[in-house]
DNA sequence: AAACATTTGTTCGTATTACGAACAAATATA
DNA sequence: TATATTTGTTCGTAATACGAACAAATGTTT
């Protein structure tokens, strides 16, 4: 979307991004730290952590910044916006007591597959992603499913893909992806095989909304040395087919 | 926290205040509606509007503005920087499988509970709160666990609760509240019974962190009808003190 | 379809807000 | 203790965000 500059506002851009600058590896930063990762002039930086902790996003032990679960607020107004959520995870809980295995729902958002709802099994090893997590879409199995049955978002985000090769199974050329995705179309279901990373494999299936729309799709990961794409494909498919039904007659009538 | 005045970016106020004008109940608004809730000027809120738009936290159909997933980037922020998540969750889903119920962890910030993890059962009638729901610390059994055990926010906050009477049964003044805390600071859980809601009752435990600090307590919230007090307990209590001192362990190392 | 009402988009002069350089104070390190 | 580094503060001012006023677009009523 553009806009012109004079409708810009720099100072929440700044902000978000100095709110953006703490992640898993940078759980508590000083501020020198944070005005580097944000580019900002110490006294900028400063004044944006500071309004952050008057505003109780943040705290400060004397030396460190780091966020507090305000922060959950703003994404909160997101979450509680969906309704996919509440009418998915009943089925998802079921699916996974069904197929012993976590799964999660996903939909693309610019060109990552992010992920929104996730059931856990209580596994030692398994394998899952936290809500908010990005994965390129084009690799993911989700983000294909979604693709293949959009015609027009295929079109605009074929162009705009990053094809670098991850593993030696990764899907590196516009053309490949094309034919794999009108592949996925045809069978009703989506599979990625350690095109993403080594180790790990992933099949999905589209959840329709109103207008045979398809926004979500649900996914199960599992790590190959659990089960073969065959044995995968025969123990998860079927029960993921009956639940992307079964939240997609309910999505349908919204 | 206290901060000058000069220290304040005033825009960034205003910009994250636009942000939480959306919620459940207004999904999607316009410019003027969001002017109105915000107490901005037209012009100001269309500038805010149009840069959230242009960063990809929301869109425009034209006529309404709504929040993208790529909101969910700036609470995964707090979300990817806690690890009590992803070490809690296995357990809390062998105890909801166990009892049949649904879970949750919760923290207190400022003077709510804040849910910051639930695992679901497929039941058709289940209560639970979504991540980053927000209740009154003290009219909640995880509320009331955490405040047992930490005499310092004790003090602190009770003298700041807003002791209104939601049912017949919610404590009101302050000297019960205290009562009530020292009990369930001595019997090592806490039994919330219709104060909150009516129908509604929830039992807590606590999670013990570093120091044996208690940050969290964990949750397993009941319609009446389903069960009696005594039955809760009964069915309840041993299973999620279990998941507590598994959880517990691993929190007490890091 | 026309008239009227309401909302959104645009412009632009300027008040005010956020800026950062420079220095002081505090903290960390050797 | 001396030195290095980081944080906190000040303040003149560049520039940024402001909103009033008007134009354009959209919605509603007759």
């Amino acid at each position: 979307m553009e806009i012109k500059e004079s409708d810009f506002v720099q100072s929440l851009e700044k902000g978000l991004n100095v709110l953006l600058a703490f992640s898993n590896e940078k759980k508590a930063m000083t501020l020198s730290e944070v005005a580097e990762r944000t580019d900002l002039s110490r006294a900028a930086a400063r004044r944006f952590l500071l309004t952050y902790s008057y505003l109780g996003y943040m705290q400060n032990d004397g030396k460190h910044f780091s966020l507090t679960p305000k922060v959950l607020d703003l994404g909160y107004n997101y979450i509680s916006s969906m309704d996919i959520i509440e009418i998915a995870k009943p089925f998802m809980v079921k699916l996974s007591k069904e197929v012993e295995e976590s799964c999660s729902i996903g939909l693309i958002e610019n060109k990552d597959i992010v992920y929104i709802v996730q059931e856990q099994v209580s596994r030692v090893m398994t394998v899952s992603l936290k809500v908010g997590s990005r994965l390129p879409a084009h690799l993911t199995s989700m983000g294909r499913m979604i693709l293949a049955m959009n015609e027009g978002l295929k079109n605009e985000l074929l162009d705009k893909f990053d094809y670098k090769q991850l593993t030696e199974n990764t899907i590196v050329d516009k053309n490949s992806l094309c034919l794999e995705l009108n592949k996925i179309k045809k069978q009703g279901y989506a599979f990625v095989d350690q095109e993403l990373e080594v180790g790990l494999r992933a099949i999905s299936t589209p959840i329709f909304s109103k207008n045979e729309k398809v926004i979500y799709a649900l996914t199960i990961l599992s790590p190959t040395n659990r089960f073969t794409k065959n044995e995968m494909i025969k123990r998860f498919l079927e029960p993921m087919q009956q639940a992307c039904i079964q939240i997609s007659s309910i999505l349908e009538k919204q």
